[in-house]
DNA sequence: GGTGAAAGTTAACGGAG
DNA sequence: CTCCGTTAACTTTCACC
């Protein structure tokens, strides 16, 4: 591993083992060790220096909320009056349990969001009396995702 | 745990269990029992449950892109053309790895993608020569997330 | 960079209330 | 659903190369 500037650059086994891990993050590390060639105690070396660098955020569990009956995922541009600060509507939005993902935007939109809800009018009463409700923003445009067909992390 | 059609209702328990292993998929089961006051044999079951229903998916690694370079997330709204089929188009999206996410979407465009790149240079060769070049892509529209700040799952 | 061993935890299973 | 006991496997740290 190489630090340059704030960035790192990882070498093959580093790359093997976090491969491992994002793929199934209670993935042991003694089997990974075994898989590589390398003892356990590199592997953990190894960890420890990508978690100090930061590269390693965490690990998650993840749900299909499918099963919770979340099924209508949407993405909403939203319009801030010029005016406005926008960080309290940030704040507003992340108050929002649906708001999965918020981002500034350049183009037309000021936010673009990602929200998740359990169906269609679920969807309107976000939009309408929580999205809307939020000081600041004028106007907003939806896009429901009928469905996804990639989601990953970057390639290691 | 309630089976209703292909949902699930968890209870409270379940809850917790789930809190847990979302913030970092690697919690030792038997903190997860000793935090909730049940044995770790009861937080087993309950998992191998979830796992039966679907609704744990997997679990994973998050690392942080930007430690690798990867600094420049954008949105690309893409416009397919009627008569293209649009599978293959989202096959040939499928092996450009800088797509991190594909929707197909209400609205105007055929596809929402999310991608991720290293800056703006390599944003713009990925649109030029990789988006562009497939089949059936027409126009694209461009929205560079400037800052992200919030990027969750759904509560449990 | 890497190893191997030791100590302490944990996972996973079966049996029983 | 819970608890307990057992064994095998794992994590973590250490001195050392």
């Amino acid at each position: 591993m190489k630090v340059i500037n704030e960035q790192i650059e990882i070498d093959g086994i580093d790359k093997q083992i976090l491969r491992a891990l994002m793929n199934d993050a209670r993935t042991p590390i003694l089997s990974i060790a075994r898989t590589i060639g390398i003892s356990g105690a590199a592997v953990h070396q190894r960890l420890r220096k990508l978690e100090d660098a930061k590269l390693i955020v965490g690990s998650k569990f993840v749900i299909n909320p499918k099963i919770l009956g979340y099924k209508t995922m949407a993405f909403i541009g939203v319009y801030l009056d010029k005016a406005m600060r926008n960080p309290s509507a940030v704040k507003e939005l992340q108050e929002i349990p649906e708001v999965m993902e918020s981002h500034y935007t350049t183009g037309n939109w000021s936010l673009l969001i990602k929200i998740l809800c359990k169906d269609n009018e679920h969807l309107m009463h976000i939009l309408n009396h929580k999205i809307q409700a939020i000081k600041g923003v004028s106007r907003t445009e939806t896009f429901i995702s009928l469905n996804q067909q990639i989601d990953r992390q970057i390639k290691v």
